[in-house]
RNA sequence: GCCGGUGUAGCUCAGUUGGCCAGAGCAGCUGAUUUGUAAUCAGCUGGUCGGGGGUUCGAAUCCCUCCACCGGCUCCA
């Protein structure tokens, strides 16, 4: 007999054999028919596998993550059994599970495929499902693994083989298609209900840019057709909030092919969007004590040399600006912070002027590859909302606290709740990656865990995603699309400071190294403004909308009563104007709504002669008649509201 | 940069087995209408069919090439 342990303690005891689908079994029919795969002491193993004595279990279906990815990794063996019935004689490579369904990288050898082709083989594998042809394990020795893929020339499964121990290798066989295979697998094909395959791309071996291309097909299953249905709608909701669809709508930017790619091209509207956000940032840092210094767009070569980044970036980047000095080369900025450097430098510095902090909304030019470029979020011209902090070791962690706060205050503001705070930190195999002091690394990474610790931020650690020149703390956020992007950032710099020999008189009257805090709340207006749009899908908050009402009179005759108001609005400092086209007014009302609008002010008869507006609101509707001083302290209260938010 | 796809009016899109002057809706302009909470009606304007080259009696449609965009890969100070 074995003791199974389940999640909420109970123990059983079942006879020795006894698979975690036959523990379902008893538990009830529905739960088995829902088991994916089992968690057996920690790790995931197969349903169908038989369980040792002592076993702490956890059944794990569709509403686990490690069930779906093991649903979804079987699914990517059942396209390759499809793919290799449609085309006899391709080279598998690998086939994970991955965040939004899995995918398999194939080698179509002299077969070509398109999108058009994914339909039959989205159908084959129905059917394939639907024959219910379980997933059987099979331990080989490293030996037969080889002489098996040996046989179907397979240099990609022999490569991976290759790295694998003898005694640790198993493969997977459903149907006709067998696969090497780490697993878990779910018990049979007949758990895939609905099936879509969604793109097709490149992809290199091993992710080596350098080696073969291979083809990449992306699909993803569901255990219920209608789970398909929900998935295919939010990816319509996607597309209905992608910031490039409604940058274009709302007249926020645009870009041109003879300004050049990845170039935007901000609006009056987009323009007036990004000016509320810059000042807004603007306010908040003067509050925490940053002075804003500016410099140009472009720096002398030796700037470059200095930083370093010549060396590492200049031949893939922007090329020189020659000037009729042949001895003289310029280049656009690619960051602002040897330009701050600079600054830093202008005079002598004491302990007593620490910490120093210079910020600009520093526009720099990047060259980005072509294939890379995508909306705002991904350009070769942005404005970082860039700060850079000199203070001395001591200070770091107390700095580290304050930029927090105002990354905090940045993202709660703009409602962003889901964000995810990254602590990046050396790697520790590698030691010689990273430049400065051991001992000055180790401050820096403590005072970050510290700081991000005693502002409650809920963080992951990346052990080897530091930069080279120090540790630092990134917050995501995710796109319509369920994509992670870096907004803000805070790093430490021991390498610039090195470099440009900054130093700074001490208490005890000695040179010391200063070190540097580089930090951007919104990471670039470009980025933040395109996540943002996705976000709040345009309903902008009030205090960011470049309109805040439109004034909808009834017929032309009330224009001027309506013209008034808008005066009157304007004195009380909010924005809008009057719609006195000659239209009726369901379809103003239309547009004004499509446009995005918070307040739309209705005037008609009624309204003229009471002196008062009909307002209605954004997506809710009619909100009644007032006088425009109690609109306009509605309009106040709210607005205040949106910005209180204090951490 | 690489793989795959797309490119027709300001916007959204029809038109591709090569063939009458390249179409529609919206937007814009003109006029009629003077309107009560998500599209009033009529007329008109607008396109080197992404750029260049080629095949053909004839090209939006077929071929070559370049550019941009989209989905990925790689990269990201």
């Amino acid at each position: 007999m074995i003791n199974v342990t389940l999640p909420d303690g109970s123990v059983r005891q079942y006879e020795k054999g006894t698979t975690a689908l036959d523990v379902a079994k008893s538990i009830s029919e529905g739960l088995a028919r829902n088991v994916l795969a089992a968690r057996v002491n920690g790790d995931v193993i197969d349903a169908t596998r038989e369980l040792p004595e002592n076993t702490t279990l956890q059944l794990l279906t569709w509403n686990d993550e490690d069930g779906k990815s093991t649903m979804w990794h079987s699914s990517a063996h059942l396209m390759a059994e499809a793919l290799e019935f449609f085309y006899p004689g391709i080279k598998l490579a690998i086939g994970p599970p991955v965040a939004n369904g899995f995918y398999y990288d194939v080698d179509f050898m002299e077969h070509s495929i398109s999108e058009k082709d994914l339909e039959k083989i989205e159908q084959k594998m129905k059917e394939l499902a639907k024959e219910k042809n379980p997933y059987v394990r099979k331990e080989v020795s490293k030996a037969d693994a080889i002489s098996y893929f040996s046989e179907r020339q397979d240099p990609y499964k022999l490569e991976l083989i290759d790295g694998l121990e003898d005694g640790n290798i198993t493969f997977y066989t459903q149907g006709n298609f067998t696969d090497l295979c780490r697993g878990p697998h779910i018990p049979d094909t007949g758990f895939i209900k609905a099936v879509k395959l969604t793109a097709i791309a490149g992809a290199y071996w091993r992710g080596d840019e350098k080696n073969k291309q291979l083809t990449r097909i992306y699909g993803v299953t569901f255990p219920k057709q209608s789970e398909l249905e929900d998935h295919l709608q939010k990816l319509e909701e996607a597309k209905r909030r992608d910031h490039r669809k409604l940058g274009k709508e709302l007249e926020l930017f645009t870009f041109s092919q003879k300004v050049g790619q990845g170039l935007p091209l901000w609006l009056p509207k987009g323009a007036a969007l990004r000016e509320r956000l810059e000042n807004f940032l603007k306010k908040a840092q003067r509050k925490a004590g940053y002075d804003q210094v500016i410099t140009p767009h472009i720096g002398n070569k030796e700037l470059y040399v200095t930083s370093g980044h010549y060396a590492k970036y200049g031949a893939d980047s922007f090329q020189p600006i020659r000037t009729p000095d042949p001895n003289e080369e310029f280049y656009l900025k690619p960051m602002n912070c040897p330009h701050h450097c600079e600054i830093f430098k202008s005079k002598p510095r004491s302990y007593k002027d620490l910490p120093a902090r210079f910020a600009e909304f520093g526009t720099v030019y990047r060259y980005e590859q072509s294939g890379e470029l995508h909306g705002l979020t991904r350009v070769r011209g942005f404005t970082q909302d860039d700060a850079h902090i000199f203070c001395s070791q001591d200070q770091v962690k107390d700095e580290f606290k304050n930029v927090i706060d105002i990354v905090l205050y940045v993202l709660k503001t703009l409602n962003f709740q889901n964000f995810k705070a990254q602590i990046s930190l050396r790697d520790p195999e590698n030691p010689e990656k990273y430049i400065g002091s051991d001992e000055n690394w180790e401050k820096a990474e403590q005072a970050i865990i510290e700081a991000a610790a005693e502002k409650n931020l809920n963080t992951v650690v990346a052990y080897g995603e530091a930069a080279f020149y120090g540790p630092k703390l990134d917050f995501m956020v995710q796109d319509a699309l369920g994509r992670e992007w870096q907004l803000g950032t805070i790093q430490v710099d021991y390498n610039l400071p090195e470099r440009f020999e900054l130093e700074y008189t001490g208490a005890d009257n000695q040179k010391h190294r200063p070190v540097m805090i580089h930090r951007a709340p919104f990471g670039s207006m470009e980025r933040f403004v395109a996540v943002l749009l996705e976000h709040c899908a345009g309903d902008f908050p009030l205090w960011l909308s470049t309109e805040q009402f439109a004034i909808l009179p009834i017929s032309e005759k009330y224009n001027d009563y309506a013209e008034n108001l808008s005066q009157l609005l304007n004195n009380y400092d909010i924005r809008g104007f009057v719609d006195d086209r000659n239209e009726k007014i369901g379809k103003k009302i239309r547009e004004a709504e499509l446009k995005k609008i918070p307040f739309m002010l209705i005037v008609g008869e009624k309204e003229a002669e009471n002196k008062e507006v009909s307002v209605r609101q954004r997506g809710q509707g009619d909100k009644g008649s007032m006088s425009i001083e109690s609109f306009a302290e509605i309009v106040r209260k709210a607005i205040e509201e949106e910005l209180s938010s204090n951490v």
